[in-house]
DNA sequence: TCCCTACTCTGCAACGTTGCAGAGGGAGAG
DNA sequence: CTCTCCCTCTGCAACGTTGCAGAGTAGGGA
């Protein structure tokens, strides 16, 4: 049960390793005679070239790791696939890992410990990791991150308008002449700060409008699931000044929860309600009503995580840190649409 | 940027590099003052193993590979959740692949070429992939088989029982006292084992009910998406004999996507037609109505298939192959329920 | 004083591969 | 017939680590 080794298939063809080696990986040009020998016997002793000792012989390992807390959320899943895609089209496979947000385990990756040591490059998204321990790390893995948490601190970075795609997505709902929009999702404390560019937003669509904003209305979560919104529904429908007219919810799951709220509490969306998340993942394209949301352009965002990260191995880490931005729309969809087709 | 070796903390700290290889990984008993001199030298030089070298040392590397179609599959994505807690508290760093159903990439994995090389071993959800295929593998890295794609063939393999949950599905809407029972999702080829599975307890219910099977009823779908279920339902609704009374439809978001197509064409779920789906992920709970299910134990599912593989690598593949069923009940919600609440 | 034990520490070899530089042989040219 | 060049093929060393067996030293008991 012991592997097969080069040795073997050498001493089986009649040949030196390295002719083995250069027959399997095509490297140097054959004679037709022993390129058949070596061929025979790969084939009969089932020789796999071990791709560990390739690994280590060539410093790499062809594999980049995508670390996000939850594959379980779909804004995740579906920016994993085009990573993944994107990655494979450069030649790298992209493996992932999942979190929890625990701070250990988004470390371990981070400072190469362990198992993470044994990619080409890492493409993060922090949760609860502090800026203070990313200046700490190895630097030999190269990294880029993906989400607003550590923005511009020195490393290299990808993410979108967070202020701006909340502004616009609240301008919508206050353009709709809805009184007391709500926000649902602020995180007011340190490794909140996606949530609190979104808040930020919120208020900057107020105040572009001359609106004023009613704290009380701004409903914070913890986490950004479905069970969530719905809670903070609930919570906005017992407002002593009764349900808002229009939520802005700072992801689609808190909006689907949300919604389900309104609808079994008997209340219509949107002509009760309206309600905007963010992300556009599937579900929200499928739900009754469909819903409105901001979309960020996923497929952008793999484009530059995985470009940087690619930069970043070949210069090894010689370029200095970048911090870009990838696009984003509103998509206006029935739960914010009276009179809906 | 060359890496620090033990060798390079070996001189710095005045010792050889076997003690340094003790320090750092507590082997064996060290005086006092050599460990404070190594773990100097460790700090001052930024030491980190290099884990490709002790892998390819110690032939084991401490990671799992989990191979599923489709990461953005909701039931993937929490069925990985529970696998890659399993995993990590068993000591092994489960790492996710996404094969598209392309039978290229399940083969690249399966047969351990390339990156795959680099796992103890592979929990696999094949698709595309053939019996024929999969008996050519290298027996090198063990293998556990997902879903009831090739079943009973000689390998490893976890599944639940679809047939007599797909029966139990079925027979909850006959009892409803529906006339005809439509269902989504048959995929009458080679690849199609689960949908067959599924589609002949849909048949098996209905002969337990002494009622007709109408061909025309069983719409196939050549995926398990949102859109292929709205696209079904859209079919269905075009029958000549009108809308069915009840749809199975064989996985949630065939369900779903179902259901918004009823929605919006102003049909009432379950009023006018009833709705059950397969697999229980979190967005149909949260749908409105919210969504009948059959609901597999993905926590079993994820405890027999790393047990089985812990299993297979501890023993190197001595053990005869196991063949195991998780268990699943049928949970019922709004969309088969009539007077909610 | 000497021996034995126990405790640290060390050097060598090996994991399976690839880079490098060069050896060997055949064919073509003079 | 011989020289030269080129095309194949080869052996050695190294990637960075750990297993093994043993060396060296200090301390305690006789």
């Amino acid at each position: 049960m012991a592997q097969t080794r080069l040795r073997d298939v050498a001493d089986a063809a009649g040949v030196s390793i390295r002719t083995v080696s250069n027959v399997v990986n095509g490297y140097a040009p054959t004679s037709e005679d022993v390129r058949r020998r070596v061929e025979q016997a790969v084939k009969e002793l089932g020789y796999r070239p071990n791709v560990l000792a390739r690994n280590l012989k060539q410093g790499r390992t062809g594999m980049i790791a995508l670390v996000v807390p939850e594959l379980d959320v779909p804004y995740f899943a579906e920016l994993s696939r085009a990573i993944i895609t994107m990655g494979r089209e450069h030649g790298y496979t992209v493996i992932l890992d999942q979190t929890d947000g625990e701070p250990d385990r988004e470390r371990e990756m981070v400072m190469s410990k362990g198992s993470a040591a044994m990619f080409d490059g890492i493409i993060l998204s922090p949760l609860a990791l502090s800026r203070a321990e990313l200046i700490q790390r190895d630097p030999a893995t190269p990294l880029v991150l993906l989400g607003e948490h550590i923005a511009g601190s020195g490393f290299d970075h990808v993410s979108i308008d967070n202020v701006s795609a909340a502004k616009a997505a609240t301008l919508h709902l206050i353009d709709l002449g809805r009184q007391r929009v709500a926000a649902i999702g602020d995180q007011p404390y340190e490794t909140g700060e996606t949530a609190q560019l979104r808040t930020q937003g919120y208020r900057l669509a107020h105040r572009a409008r001359k609106c004023k904003v009613d704290s009380s209305l701004i409903v914070p979560t913890t986490r950004f699931h479905y069970a969530d919104g719905a809670a903070a529904m609930e919570q906005l429908l017992a407002h002593p000044d009764g349900p808002p007219g229009a939520v802005f919810c700072f992801n689609d799951l808190l909006a689907l929860g949300a919604i389900r709220t309104l609808l079994t509490r008997g209340l219509r969306v949107p002509e009760d309600v309206a309600v905007v998340g963010f992300d556009d993942i599937e579900a929200g394209r499928f739900n009754t009503p469909s819903l409105t949301t901001i979309a960020p352009d996923k497929e952008v965002i793999a484009q530059l995580a995985v470009k940087r990260l690619l930069a970043l191995i070949a210069s090894k880490g010689v370029e200095h840190p970048s911090d870009v931005s990838a696009p984003h729309q509103l998509v206006v969809r029935e739960s914010t649409t009276i009179g809906r087709g």
